[in-house]
RNA sequence: GGGUACAUAGCUCAGCUGGUUAGAGCACUUCGUUUACACCGAAGGGGUCCAGGGUUCGAAUCCUUGUGUACCCACCA
């Protein structure tokens, strides 16, 4: 074994040979008939870009909770997979072929624009999964998924005729969010918003009209058909209900002027012209009150025919001449300017405009018999409401019930390319929907594609074979793997993914898609700011990589962090777990060295000493503290456990003693500590401890060996191992005054010391313990352990309950004195206090009592020690 | 406008249902090359737990008000 760890030496063998023993697939996996499965899917990455960090952290995540629960014998499968992304590949695509030949999709027509991007999304895809496989995930790739590969195809045209058969899909005419640029609607949660300065123009629309109206958009007044003042607005209360015919701008409109709550009455006029075509919050006014609805924007943003001389001109300079021509007509009474957020395409950041169109939705509100009548909103609330699906951290739920319930119907329909063609075929008037193509001639495919989350949202069971094996769910993969038990992803999309994944199963299945929503924070760079190429600011996983190793960029990814919280991450932290990482590598290296090929065998309990007990006692609640926080999630305070336990116990002190302590059975404890600590150690960093795993000769694979057992502690032997801990604890603290008192006295290290241990009753264990003193980098050169008081004159240094140390060297009385001083005003604080505290009657009775045997206990060893230091004064 | 979270050492953060003298890592200071490791070892300094008020025997922890920061949702005519 080298020095120094080197991932690169080491990884990528590890991981093709992991490939090729066939475990990353729990059918190749040993196990019992009646072993409980745990299922992860992996939350698709976007075949747009390579990995970011936030991807490593959903990695080292995921494959943490799969490696342990592998450890503990479950049936572990976690599916791969890449997400096709419908609009942001196609943009980036058209992007591309724009920049490099200066042409549009349209210009290449559909089958040729699609090759191009289904050639770059498979290229994009193999960097993914090269990058995914050598941040070290265990996923099973013979179950390799895409949301757009034919079995997801075949899911998704089956997931759509049924939802169109029960009613729950549908055709209708509705304002949705239109990009013109990507010529294609958007979903409520995939428009942005931008502050922006914008004009305010009041007017009114003709002389004919009583009063004006305030719009940033002038040009949309062309399709008003109506005028919304509060009904609790006395100025305009009179007009409620009229109808007036006028010209505006040389355009013929018949305003009805009705009544609406939401019109705020100190904005602007108060009074607001709407335009059910082109605002969305208009087309619902218009919904309630039945108003007619005219179209004045196309889909390619300029205004419509029949619209006098503005037909043709784009949405901006229509804008411009309808205001000159209010200007020139004396109706303009006022321009403003104001902060307006303008609503822009989350791709393209191209302004919405708000179009009526013919989209295809899923009713979220249809009563439902598979569900018991109840609808999917209803039935997605209802799951997470009473805890069928747990989502971490809790906090979250609110945010899932708040927008659950807001809910509208969703669009699926997207006027792009690149996706899932709607099964839907049109002849003439008929319309047929189904999972292919009807036989007879003559009938014509809908043109658009289904939003991209509409396939991802069924990616627990359309992964797992469904529909094929539905009819069949007792043998099938759906009946062993589903549903999952842990969704991990970030919580920016609980909204946009989770919720739909909900729906989607519980309608198809009937049950929940997964049992835990893990959600974890955004990847920030050092100042907290969002990782972001073109800020230049983002860390490359696969650089960090091959700088500090796999293994080290996933500590730092999970140790630190807490769920739903986001996680500021730099080099240096990353720098700080290679050192880990090899600190353990060196360890082991030392470990292996002084054991040989000893086996596990011939442990002794009857022969260990104070030490081998105490390593065993802390050692065993490490093992129960740990997989307590995995079990509930807390990956930070399990690798802060595991981490110091194997820096401060093992290599700092049990290492150090048993260099020294040769009798007994330290190399079999060295052994067994070591071979756990690498269990326990495997789900965090896999590589370092699968290679120490194989330099030490073990056979097989640590991936898939067990996870350990706490074994000693029981109650037999429970006490007898207390009593060692204790000991051992005893000795280090005096150790730990030794050090003080040379490093305070400054003692020449040169100089010999000279130390006496004095005990007053634990002479017999301490005999032993105390040989280990002198070694154990105190700088003590000769120790002795003796019955009563200190034969050799010399300071007393250092009290620790029943024991004292005393050093023989030179010392500084005057820099002593003041440390005693110091430490007795310490003490005597600390017990004013406790005494105040045992004095309130109040405290005695309504503390617990282990609370207060605790405080009474601690105010007895200080005043020992108290009157300890005093004497020396 | 509504909501959620955060505010603890110079920095990044832990601190579960209130209960030892509030912790860790990094950074810093001092000392040390002792054959697993200088990607190391030892010791140390550093905190009115954002502010005010309240509940309690007891508050970093619970309630309330305020300030600051981040994010989410809605509206923006």
């Amino acid at each position: 074994m080298e020095k120094v760890y080197e991932p690169n030496k080491y990884e990528k063998d590890i991981y093709e040979k992991w490939m090729s023993s066939g475990y990353f697939n729990p059918d190749n996996l040993d196990l019992p008939e009646d072993a409980l499965s745990y299922t992860i899917v992996l939350p698709p990455p976007n075949v747009t870009d390579k990995l970011h960090m936030g991807h490593a952290s959903t990695v080292a995540i995921e494959d943490l909770l799969i490696r342990y629960h592998r450890l503990k014998g479950y049936r572990t499968l976690w599916i791969p997979g890449t997400d096709h992304a419908a609009i942001a590949t196609q943009n980036v695509v058209e992007k591309r072929i724009y920049k490099e030949s200066g042409k549009t999709r349209h210009d290449l027509g559909r089958d040729k624009f699609l090759q191009e991007v289904n050639s770059f999304a498979l290229d994009t895809q193999t960097t993914i999964l090269n990058q995914i496989k050598s941040l070290g995930a265990s996923l099973d790739w013979s179950r390799l998924a895409f949301t757009l590969d034919e079995p997801r195809q075949k899911a998704v045209r089956k997931m759509f005729s049924d939802m169109y058969s029960q009613g729950v899909i549908y055709r209708g005419e509705r304002v949705v969010n239109w990009c013109p640029r990507c010529q294609s609607t958007l979903a409520d949660d995939e428009v942005e918003y931008k502050g922006q300065k914008a004009k305010l123009y009041t007017f009114k629309y003709s002389v004919d009209f009583p009063f004006a109206i305030s719009t940033t958009r002038p040009e949309t007044k062309l399709g008003d058909t109506a005028v919304a003042v509060n009904p609790k607005d006395e100025r305009y209360k009179k007009y409620i209900g009229q109808t007036f015919e006028l010209e505006f701008v040389g355009v013929k409109l018949k305003l009805k002027v009705i009544a609406d709550n939401h019109v705020d009455k100190d904005f602007g006029t108060g009074a607001l012209g709407v335009t059910p075509a082109h605002s969305l919050a208009d087309w619902q006014m218009a919904q309630s009150q039945n108003l007619e609805m005219i179209k004045v924007i196309s889909e390619e943003g300029k205004i419509r025919d029949g619209f006098f001389k503005y037909s043709g001109k784009n949405v901006k300079e229509a804008r411009e001449e309808i205001v000159i021509e209010l200007e020139k007509q004396g109706l303009m009474e006022k321009v403003e300017e104001i902060d307006n957020n303008l609503s822009i395409c989350y791709r393209c950041d191209s302004p919405i405009e708000p179009l009526p169109s013919k989209q295809w939705f899923v009713s979220v509100d249809k009563k439902l018999p598979s569900l018991g009548n109840k609808s999917l909103k209803e039935k997605a609330l209802e799951v997470v409401a009473n805890k069928d699906i747990k989502i971490v951290p809790e906090r979250f739920e609110k945010r899932y019930k708040d927008w659950m319930e807001n809910l509208h119907d969703w669009c699926i329909s997207r006027q792009i390319w690149f996706g899932h063609r709607i099964p839907v075929w049109y002849k003439e008037e008929e319309v047929y929907v189904g999972e292919t193509a009807p036989k007879e001639e003559g009938w014509i495919q809908d043109e658009d594609t289904l939003d991209t989350w509409f396939s991802s949202g069924m990616w627990t069971f359309s992964t797992l074979g469904w529909p094929d094996n539905f009819e069949n769910r007792k043998t099938g993969q759906l009946e062993k793997y589903h549903p999952t038990q842990v969704l991990e992803t970030g919580y920016e999309i609980i909204t946009l993914w989770v919720s739909r994944m909900i729906m989607m199963s519980l309608f198809s299945l009937q049950e929940i898609p997964f049992e835990t929503v893990y959600l974890h924070g955004m990847v920030l760079d050092k100042n907290g700011k969002k990782m972001s190429k073109s800020k230049g600011n983002g860390i490359d996983p696969i650089e960090v990589i091959a700088k500090f190793g796999t293994d080290s960029a996933r500590l730092s990814l999970l140790i630190g962090t807490t769920p739903g919280n986001d996680l500021r991450l730099d080099e240096e932290k990353i720098a700080s777990y290679r050192n880990f990482v090899n600190k353990l590598w060196n360890i082991s290296r030392y470990i292996i060295d002084v054991v040989g090929s000893d086996d596990l065998a011939n442990i002794d309990f009857k022969k260990f000493s104070n030490s081998d007990k105490w390593i065993f006692y802390v050692f065993d609640k490490l093992i129960i503290e740990v997989s307590e926080d995995l079990d509930n999630y807390r990956f930070s305070a399990a690798g802060e456990k595991l981490r110091d336990f194997t820096w401060n116990d093992l290599a700092d002190w049990y290492i150090e003693i048993s260099k020294f302590e040769k009798a007994g059975q330290k190399r079999e404890v060295l052994n067994y500590i070591l071979e756990n600590l690498l269990k326990l150690w495997h789900p965090f960093m896999p590589f370092v401890t699968e290679a120490i795993w194989q330099e030490s000769g073990r056979t097989g694979f640590l991936m898939v060996n067990a996870w350990p057992i706490a074994k000693l502690i029981s109650p037999e032997n429970i006490d007898d191992f207390k009593e060692s801990v204790k000991t051992v604890e005893r000795l280090r603290n005096v150790i730990v005054k030794i050090r003080e008192a040379r490093s305070e006295n400054k003692v020449d290290p040169a100089k010999k010391v000279e130390a006496v241990i004095y005990a007053h009753d634990k002479l017999k264990e301490l005999e032993k313990e105390a040989e280990l003193v002198k070694s154990l980098r105190t700088g003590i050169s000769s120790l002795h352990v003796q019955k009563s008081g200190p034969a050799l004159k010399g300071e007393i240094k250092a009290v620790f309950e029943d024991i004292e140390v005393y050093l023989i060297g030179a010392i500084d009385r005057e820099k002593e004195k003041e440390r005693i001083d110091k430490e007795i005003n310490n003490l005597e604080k600390l017990i004013s206090n406790t005494d105040r505290k045992l004095s309130n009657k109040e405290f005695v009775s309504k503390a617990p009592v282990n609370v207060v045997e605790a405080e009474k206990n601690k105010l007895e060893t200080w005043k020992t020690e108290l009157s300890k230091l005093k004497e020396q004064i």
